[in-house]
RNA sequence: GCCGGAGUGGCGGAAUGGCAGACGCGGCGGACUCAAAAUCCGUUGCCCGCAAGGGCGUGUGGGUUCAAGUCCCACCUCCGGCACCA
């Protein structure tokens, strides 16, 4: 009867760590004890529920802090919910639920299947990034970032009162003071071009526009420029790239933050503009001449384009230049005879987006302007074009077009019969290929610099340029500044106020909302739908909350909203001072706990999410909030979890099947079950029309393939323990692994097997199993016992979770067959099982007598003793095949074993009349005999 | 196109340059049972062989090494990301 129920045990033992408070973490550390910070990335509360995505790293974390409490570490383990988005509201604009109740609402089906599933959160630290509070310090770091300017010549980012302030600036009154100031601070407002879509009255996230239309619905989207805040990161670049070198991330997701950071480097130069009508030589000359004098200017004045280049070797190469639409200069440039055509390829480009411009353009297009260029080396004129490829928004949105030795300038003159001039030739001679040679080699065709390799050449014309005031070493970001506005209900409101005259237009002045006012809630609205402008539903609350008086004077409320990114950009910091009322972390606390030691979440976080906090990190660090300069000190991706493998056939129209490798897009996919598909060779076949090729995969789970699996019922069908253990064995934690039910399954049964190990599956009552006895383990058991604990320890350490469950499955074989099975050999072993399955092991612990919990006992010490070996079988090999193995003392060396070895009888007898050419003996390994001649034999 | 990652039995996977396939699923055989389920035990890479034994095997082709799943070169396939950043 007393069958292992996880249905029973695993409530009972949630309720008993609720109860005894078994996972509340102290607001310090424990004196003298090590602390591990371990964080999960929190959940997005989707209404959909928990995914069994969520658990993998979750379960993965809750190994590792459930084991190091067990070895006395002092474990900071929390939960919390991202709960700002858009899912929400767009289901309140659907449903009309104001976002809070859904949002609760998910809330609580979240935490309701965490808690199922046994994690040992301290759930007193819960928070979610929607609660007032939490919005309170997400708007009171906004403010820090609001008040902090970025001083290039310490690095770092300072007070706003402390920047110093022109005097130019100053003699133009406060106001000019005050614009002066919010141009340098890091949260700062500008006008950006967005993605308006008219027909869902919303602006879109670039993802969300493919080809110039809105992803759902296909509405035409158009690029309107909009009052937006950004926030400079940019100035940041350099500290975000170098700092990840301390970092123990992954290799991979450093790269692409480094990628995504894109530094680079090179020159800006000067080109000069001739006036029309000019003599262009001469006012090149006077224009060189005045250089020479003032040097490079900071900013470039109307009568240059200016140009970033890594390339600036290759300037004797540049035989056309190129200018964004978006240039300002365009319109100077342009003569009046290309007017026409140049505003109508400026028209279009604005109508595209940035993904339409880079998606789209296979073919390069552009309008030339008439004018032209001089050479700041060669003193030769060249036209200069208007062309879209050119960002405006990096360097300095115009560049010299190399076509020679750069792909997309080569594209484009080819396209429009450009001149191309080779300057620089591979430095090992070989022939020229077909098309642009874009690496490096040594200069040709460029004066004075012919000879020079790329790197010297670079050097040296940049040093003459800069020293001709021409030109200047230049550093440049892919990275942008980050669009931190939203036109959003849902998410934190901006607490700042826009000064308005009686008529309630804004005068421009901006004010910070005081600390004491925080937070600034949002409105309560009825309606969420989006408006017939790009203005935020906030602009449609009440006057009560929109407009304000302080000191006599009026204000309009920002109606902006931030993204979602904001709340969790800090919110590893809350959880270690969740219910603080006075500031958003305690200074002691906060150095106590930080930095986050383990942080495990998916990979799709890699950029943005962590460089998103990492910024907000650095910010905190420069203004004194926090003590560390990066957040995140040890970073895990798990893997994705698939759906359950898939075999797939294709049918074509009259009804046939058709070979999945020679399908058309005509042709039906049909799902097979197993049971008709067999493996022939390399692939999948039709059991029986085994010409018949199919498809076999697994895909990620959807809700619209219909294989996405539900914690829920997979607790119900086999018990939170098994999904945990399930999810552990499936294979390493950063791997994509399919999901099996069969493999749950199998899991299970480890666990039944854990039950009857203890327990007498045959009584009436729960009683010990019989064979349980308090007999000491002889050598062989003990030895088994301490490689096992031995192995799981390592494994946990190494978060290699799939072999420390086959070690302890091992360990469980051995045991199962004995008729009396030591509890000295069974209570360490529900030890190390706890962290994977807490809840059974509880259970087991309790019947064994001992006090609860075992989630708190101490993690059993390996002995040494037990893991050597008297003898070791080594493995023979003659010509390097395996041939036979002999057993040795564990510590025989190389002469003995090679003794040994041609001792052996089969050994023997394959090296009976050969010559040994060589003998390789490794000591523990291997033995090789390698003969001189092989082939000669009987 | 570029950048990552991965290709090992029917399946998930294991293997500090030193016995490939631990562990689990599935399959096969057996014990228990009137029978079935459950459980326990054995077996299970492929080929030849009655057996002893032998041969072949980690995506493909080369290479380094006494020895390669593991290191190097070239390529193929799949998955993920980025995508005109001068």
């Amino acid at each position: 009867m007393p069958r292992y129920q996880p249905s029973r045990i695993e409530p009972k033992w949630q309720a008993w760590w609720d109860a005894h408070g078994t996972f509340a973490t102290s607001r310090l550390p424990a004196a003298g004890r090590r602390k591990a910070y371990v964080l999960d990335m929190f959940p997005y509360p989707s209404g959909d529920g928990l995914h069994v995505g969520h658990p993998e790293g979750y379960t993965a974390t809750d190994i590792v802090v459930r084991f190091e409490r067990m070895r006395g570490t002092s474990v900071m383990h929390p939960m919390g919910f991202d709960a700002f988005g858009l899912p929400a509201e767009e289901h309140a604009i659907r449903t009309g639920t104001p976002p809070r109740e859904s949002t609760d609402r998910n809330i609580s089906t979240f935490r309701r299947q965490l808690k199922m599933l046994g994690f040992s959160y301290d759930w007193s630290r819960e928070i979610a990034t929607t609660d007032p509070e939490y919005v309170r310090w997400t708007q009171w770091i906004f403010l820090v970032l609001f008040d902090t300017w970025f001083d290039p010549a310490e690095r770092r980012g300072r007070p706003i009162a402390d920047l110093p302030i022109p005097t130019e600036v100053a003699a133009r009154g406060p106001a000019a003071v005050g614009s002066y100031r919010d141009a340098h601070r890091l949260a700062y407002q500008s006008e950006a071009p967005v993605n308006w879509c008219p027909a869902l009255g919303t602006v879109l996230a670039n993802e969300e526009v493919v080809g110039g239309v809105s992803e759902r619905g296909g509405h035409p989207v158009v690029r309107i420029p909009l009052r937006q805040w950004m926030l400079r990161i940019t100035a940041y670049a350099d500290r975000l790239e170098q700092d990840l070198d301390g970092l123990s991330w992954p290799e991979s997701i450093k790269k692409l933050q480094r990628d995504w950071i894109g530094r680079s480097t090179g020159a800006e130069l000067d080109f000069f503009l001739p006036a029309a009508g000019d003599d262009a030589a001469a006012g090149h000359v006077a224009w060189t001449r005045r250089r020479a004098e003032t040097g490079f200017p900071a900013e470039a004045s109307a009568d240059v384009l200016r140009v970033y280049t890594t390339r600036p070797d290759t300037l004797w190469g540049a035989t056309f230049m190129l200018v964004a639409p978006e240039h300002p200069l365009v319109e100077r440039l342009t003569i009046p005879e290309r007017r026409a055509a140049v505003a109508a390829y400026r028209e279009t480009a604005a109508q595209k987006s940035d993904l339409d411009r880079t998606d789209l353009a296979r073919e390069k297009t552009g309008e030339f302007t008439g004018s032209h260029a001089i050479n700041p080396l060669t003193g030769q004129p060249v036209p200069v074009w208007v062309a879209d490829y050119v960002l405006a928004t990096y360097g300095t949105g115009a560049i010299m077009a190399v076509p020679a030795h750069d792909e997309r300038d080569f594209e484009f003159a080819a396209t429009f019969g450009l001149r191309i001039a080779t300057v620089v030739e591979p430095a090992d001679g070989s022939a020229a290929a077909v098309g642009p040679f874009t690496g490096r080699g040594r200069a040709v065709g460029s004066g004075p610099y012919d000879g020079l390799e790329t790197a010297a050449c670079i050097e040296r014309v940049t040093a003459d340029l800069t020293a001709a005031g021409l030109g200047r070493p230049a550093v440049n970001y892919k990275l942008r500044d980050w669009l931190f506005s939203r036109q959003r209900f849902w998410g934190e409101p901006f607490p700042i106020l826009h000064e308005v005259d009686a008529e309630d237009r804004l005068t421009g002045s901006i004010e910070a909302v005081a600390d004491a006012e925080l937070p600034v809630p949002l409105p309560p609205l009825t309606d969420f739908r989006p408006g017939n402008t790009p203005d935020p539903p906030l602009a449609r609350a009440a006057r009560d909350w929109l407009y304000v008086e302080r000191d006599g004077r009026r204000y309009r409320r920002e109606t902006n909203t931030m993204p979602q990114w904001a709340g969790s950009c800090w919110y590893y910091l809350r959880f270690l001072d969740p219910r603080n009322a006075d500031r958003f972390v305690d200074p002691a606390v906060e150095q106590a706990w930080m930095p986050v030691d383990l942080y495990v979440g998916g990979a799709e976080h890699a950029v943005l999410h962590l460089l998103y906090s990492r910024f907000w990190h650095k910010v905190l660090y420069d203004r004194g909030h926090v003590s560390q300069p990066e957040p995140f000190d040890r970073l895990v991706n798990q893997g994705m979890i698939l759906g359950e493998m898939e075999f797939t056939g294709y049918r074509a129209g009259g009804g046939g099947w058709v070979p999945a490798d020679r399908r058309g897009d005509a042709d039906a996919p049909v799902r097979l079950p197993a049971e008709q598909v067999e493996k022939r060779g390399e692939h999948f076949v039709l059991r029986d029309m085994p010409q018949v090729r199919v498809e076999s995969r697994a895909y990620k789970m959807s809700k619209s393939r219909g294989n996405v699996v539900n914690p829920d019922q997979v607790v119900k069908d086999f018990g939170a323990d098994s999904l945990r253990l399930y999810e552990m064995f499936m294979g390493p934690l950063e791997a994509t692994k399919p999901w099996s039910t069969a493999g749950v399954g199998g899991v299970r049964g480890f666990l039944d097997r854990c039950w009857r190990l203890v327990v007498d599956e045959r009584a009436e009552e729960v009683a010990l199993a019989p064979q349980v006895v308090d007999d000491a383990p002889n050598d062989a058991l003990l030895r088994e016992l301490h490689r096992m604990v031995d192995k799981v320890t390592r494994d946990i350490q190494s978060l290699s979770f799939n072999t420390a469950i086959a070690r302890m499955m091992e360990f469980v074989n051995v045991c199962t067959p004995l008729d009396r099975r030591p509890r000295t050999l069974l209570e360490p072993f529900v030890t190390v099982l706890a962290p994977f399955a807490p809840h059974l092991a509880e259970e087991l612990w309790e019947l064994l007598g001992k006090p609860a919990p075992v989630s708190l006992a101490p993690w059993p010490t390996v002995e040494e003793r037990w893991l050597r070996d008297d003898t070791v079988e080594i493995p023979v090999q003659v010509q390097g095949k395996l041939r036979g193995r002999i057993v040795v003392p564990a510590g025989a060396d190389a002469t003995a074993l090679q003794a040994a070895a041609a001792a052996d009888p089969k050994i023997a007898e394959l090296l009976a009349g050969r010559t040994i050419a060589k003998v390789v003996a490794v000591p523990g390994r291997t033995v090789n005999f390698v003969l001189a001649n092989p082939g000669a034999g009987p």
